[in-house]
DNA sequence: TCCTATAATGTAATTATTCCTAATTGAGAA
DNA sequence: TTCTCAATTAGGAATAATTACATTATAGGA
């Protein structure tokens, strides 16, 4: 798993480092939706120095890299999704769980003119309110 | 325009102040998509001894009744827009801009069985990226 | 192995939002 | 109109997410 992280990302200009190889094994395939802290917490357990600032600059530069997906979806902290396919997500208004939306809506959500007067597209998601089962109980 | 408002929500256990009414003129038709601070801001101008707590406070009584909508687009900060009918908005990735979609995708914006079976869906909102025209100058 | 640009750290600063509490006040009841 | 009280306010402190910065460390190419 680290020879395939090492592989993904030598020779790109970005420096692979210790802590960005902790992050990466973390978030790789991870669909849980994890916020700075969620990765800062887990990422300290076997890396006890890694700072904030370090979960930021790194998720900063794989945003750039369009390798991880900024979730504006939960008001109150930002959320990362490592899959960078396009998709949507519902949130549970309750516990805040975040899952995935593989479905292409691209074909609907068309813009009208007047819309596309004043501004050029370049993007779009779906956020999608609800309830989850383990908090209907 | 005060009168509207009183007649809005007197008798409805909504107290009318008149730091709320204020905050009320001022959201009143407003499609700027403004933040608390906006709010703030402009309130201040007419009443200067008006509190951060109490614009929070009114937003929050005006969400519980449906008044007004808190929009997610911008992961710096909340916007609300006071036109509770359900649309959707397109922010300027330059300038943070919104503006408003009035187009009903409901009917396109079905969610797939795995996802119905783990979440009771109650609303949905579609954020647009892009570059609105006078940033592209 | 050496150099240098890039990254990490730790801390401080910033910013949005919430919380707390005493004082005030709107609005219904008398 | 006056009384009463629960709701609301001001204002500052507290909290929490995120960013900025100065210094030290190091990855990776030469």
């Amino acid at each position: 798993m680290v020879e395939k992280i090492v592989d993904r990302y030598k020779g790109k200009g970005f420096k692979l480092t210790p802590q960005r190889i902790a992050i990466l094994k973390f978030l790789e395939g991870n669909t849980a939706h994890p916020t700075a802290d969620d990765i800062y917490t887990e990422i300290r357990k076997k890396n006890p120095t890694v700072s904030f600032a370090t979960v930021y600059n790194t998720v900063q530069a794989l945003k750039e890299r369009g390798e991880l997906l900024e979730i504006t979806i939960d008001p109150d902290r930002r959320h990362f999704d490592p899959n960078p396919e396009p998709h949507h997500h519902i949130i549970c208004s309750k516990c805040r769980k975040i899952a995935d939306i593989f479905v292409d809506y691209s074909e609907a959500l068309k813009l009208p003119e007047e819309v596309l007067d004043k501004f050029s597209p370049m993007g779009n998601h779906v956020d999608f309110y609800g309830i989850c089962k383990d908090c209907q109980n």
